[in-house]
DNA sequence: GGCAAAAATGAGAATAATTCTCATTATTAG
DNA sequence: CTAATAATGAGAATTATTCTCATTTTTGCC
């Protein structure tokens, strides 16, 4: 395990901080491969990983496995295990105004929908294990 | 089209109507197959969508591309475009009360190590395509 | 009921994102 | 300098999902 973060890495973290529109893997390694023709797709993954890791980035929209369903459709959140993955229903209600919801949305540009409240945390069994 | 669900599509909702843990696609077949053993998996696929279009159930972490990274590391929401998928950055906070996010973790069961909020909505673009 | 048109189905191939494997290369410690 | 260790890239493998298409089912009509 490295402790800095070497050539490769810098690399691949100044490309994502540098695209300024949340870039896929793919457009990752489009970009670095600029200044680093030789670098793998691989290892452009096991980098992004890493700085995730490390908290130099984050991951956004990473459901971890597949897409699941919910028959519950009634506005509910969501909390997830960073662990393990696995997904909660929010059993009460996250008291948003709605006044604040529409002006979040105007702000970033999109017409409001709906909205969902993810959290994030460990699971019952993923903090046994973790103790 | 369809109006009314047929066997095939009641069988699959009521599959994730009972199923109370947001099976995946995958899940869902193995359930189904045991009363219809001849549904093949990409017609659960099909029909899952269909249930999700008119609202019988609720597609959850359904990126609809691939993971997307983000440089930008504080804490923030974003908005996604229903329609073309395009990730937005919200730019002011939403503020939501410590204590409640951590009675709705409790009450999901989970620790709770962070959140984001989610937007939904129609981006500029698809707004205009669409009116 | 019988039949033609339209829609739905299932099987398996195809695709796309991601991960794995492993031989090679680079780095480090002594 | 050298042995041990870690990192790399190439391509194969895996996994979730979608596509294709020949067959089956349903539907509307006589």
């Amino acid at each position: 395990m490295q402790e800095r973060l070497n050539l490769n890495a810098q690399t691949v973290l100044n490309a994502v901080r540098t695209a300024h529109n949340h870039p896929t893997a793919l457009e990752i390694y489009e970009l670095v491969k600029r200044t680093r023709p030789r670098m793998g797709l691989a290892s452009v993954y096991r980098i992004l990983h890493q700085l995730a890791e490390r908290g130099y980035i984050k991951e956004i929209g990473r459901s971890d496995e597949s897409c699941r369903y919910d028959g519950h459709i009634a506005r509910h959140d969501h909390a997830m295990c960073t662990m393990c993955g696995a997904l909660f229903d929010v059993p009460i209600n996250i008291l948003l105004s709605q006044e604040a919801l529409q002006e979040a949305a105007r702000a970033a540009g999109i017409t409001l929908e709906s909205h969902e409240v993810r959290l994030y945390g460990l699971c019952p069994l993923c903090q046994k294990q973790n103790s």
